[in-house]
DNA sequence: AGCAAATATGCAACTAAGTTGCAAATAATT
DNA sequence: AATTATTTGCAACTTAGTTGCATATTTGCT
């Protein structure tokens, strides 16, 4: 997976942030998962190597704060990141929740037009929507 | 406030639930407050008496489960809880949280259409929107 | 009203996600 | 290679939400 390190080391450099092996492990995680992970979940895919909790926060943080990584949703108490380079600057791709296996999905092919900005003094840069029901399994 | 007590203790008896005081209490500063709380925000509304978290958790439970009450979002790790009575079965008013002060607010007059469904094998029977941006406050 | 069955509440102790401060380690700069 | 800027690991902490169980309240019935 050399790929993915070039572009976990270029995604780095680009947003001017120390290129450190923690770093570029978990957005090779990230880029290699497609979908939203919990700290917990990263943990788990950086593997054997001791990955502290508290750096893997610290990391999705910063990332988070330079735009590469976002929060796309929370389930049962835990926020779970993804990569943002698929979503537009106003939104991204709906998430969508299983009521009944409790599954979560990115649905890439949905978009919705934005609400309508300003509404009523209200500036509206970003939108998220986040879908349930049943997923194909479950139906 | 005779008229919320009579409400909230006609919308238990139509969801067949035990009228106790900390239900209509409950219910009450729900209607009162026409936004999402958290269990720290009903606590401090419902007052001097003593309301264990724990019964409100519990009591929140409940109203999810007869569908009185949703989650509408989550702000730094507390859950916010509405009344259901100004949703539809398909959707919600969307919540605008600003970037700038973090301040959250229901946007009542904006709905945006469904999506499509099914999608991919995806029965879709419920969307949530969630927007960001700049507040009238903040403008 | 008074009683029994069904259900709700309070308390104490717990779980787990996320945070903070600080010393040691690593990356960038010269 | 040395200096500086930044990141990481550890331990201890904070806090939203949960669980089990004994006690209290509601409801339906007579």
């Amino acid at each position: 997976m050399a790929d993915l390190d070039i572009k976990a080391a270029e995604m780095l450099k680009v947003a001017n942030l120390y290129r450190t092996k923690h770093r570029v492990t978990i957005v090779k995680v990230l880029l290699k998962a497609g979908r939203p992970l919990s700290q917990e979940q990263i943990a788990h895919r950086c593997g054997k190597k001791h990955f502290d909790k508290v750096t893997i926060y610290r990391i999705i943080e910063t990332l988070v704060k330079v735009g590469l990584v976002h929060k796309a949703y929370v389930d049962k108490r835990a926020s779970h990141f993804e990569l943002a380079h698929h979503c537009t600057d106003r939104q991204c791709h709906p998430h969508f929740t299983c009521t009944s296996c409790g599954s979560t999905h990115c649905l890439m092919e949905i978009s919705l037009p934005m609400a309508e900005s300003p509404h009523k003094g209200f500036i509206i840069k970003r939108q998220k929507v986040h879908l349930e029901g049943l997923c194909p399994d479950c139906v």
